[in-house]
DNA sequence: AATTAATTTGAGAATAATTCTTATTCTTGC
DNA sequence: GCAAGAATAAGAATTATTCTCAAATTAATT
């Protein structure tokens, strides 16, 4: 993968943004700034940049997947009200994936654990159906 | 939400499958049996099945979300490879809801944990990547 | 700096999964 | 059996994402 001026964008986008965009959002925030980038480029970054590690990408239920530009080991918590990804601290867990091998056979590659819950915002504005 | 013939057949399509069927597989699976229903029947109705604990929906990472007429604990690994799902006796888990309740604040409603992998199929038949 | 080969991009078409719309058909209580 | 409310069919619409391919960019070489 050779360099690019607009992957470098879309990297840096994520990293300085704190809400886990979507790729909408990056696609919305690098227009509103002076950079042209197309959707296509938005979406072939994210994917790329997922892949190799360079961001995380968060499959929600439902809605559009998010981006995290923290790699650093945590968990997340989605609000169900507003789509809202929260950061959480990861917790010390038994070690799930040999227990997921040893009884499937596969051969676990990975493991996703997010949380589903309400927001304090939406908590607060009673927004919760 | 009153009885209907339609949703009966569903449930009982879904509960029957040891597949894990997405909503596709329910209305070819019933239009291949003599049921006449729509396809926008099946959603709808295992949307409903679903939010009433009838059946579980499985979101798969990529790909249409798959439904579980298992509704007793137990976790899903899901083929990178080939997208079955397979299933998984729940392990013993410290009480990861209260951990990350206590952190963001948030009321968590649920948790999902999904294991990814290749599965025995994939691996003897050399598909994965 | 020009040449070239490989890679990336833009723009919009295409696809996949799901939801919506509305007229018609069930279901249930009376 | 009728009325009121709920569910259905059929296909249009929506959402999220990927694909296509000509044009632009990048990097290595002259």
């Amino acid at each position: 993968m050779i360099y690019s001026k607009k992957r470098e964008l879309v990297l840096d986008y994520v990293r300085a943004a704190c809400t886990h965009p979507t790729a909408d959002e990056v696609y919305a925030g690098l227009r509103a700034g002076d950079a042209d980038v197309s959707l296509a480029t938005v979406y072939r970054n994210l994917n790329q940049l997922a892949e190799n590690g360079a961001l995380r990408r968060i499959t929600t239920l439902s809605g559009p997947d998010r981006f995290d530009g923290n790699i650093t080991p945590h968990l997340h918590a989605i609000c169900t009200c507003c789509g809202r990804v929260i950061d959480v601290p990861r917790a010390p867990l038994p070690d799930l994936c040999s227990i997921a091998s040893a009884h499937t056979g596969m051969v676990i590659t990975g493991m996703t654990l997010v949380f589903h819950g309400i927001c304090n915002a939406c908590s607060a504005n009673n927004k919760a159906h």
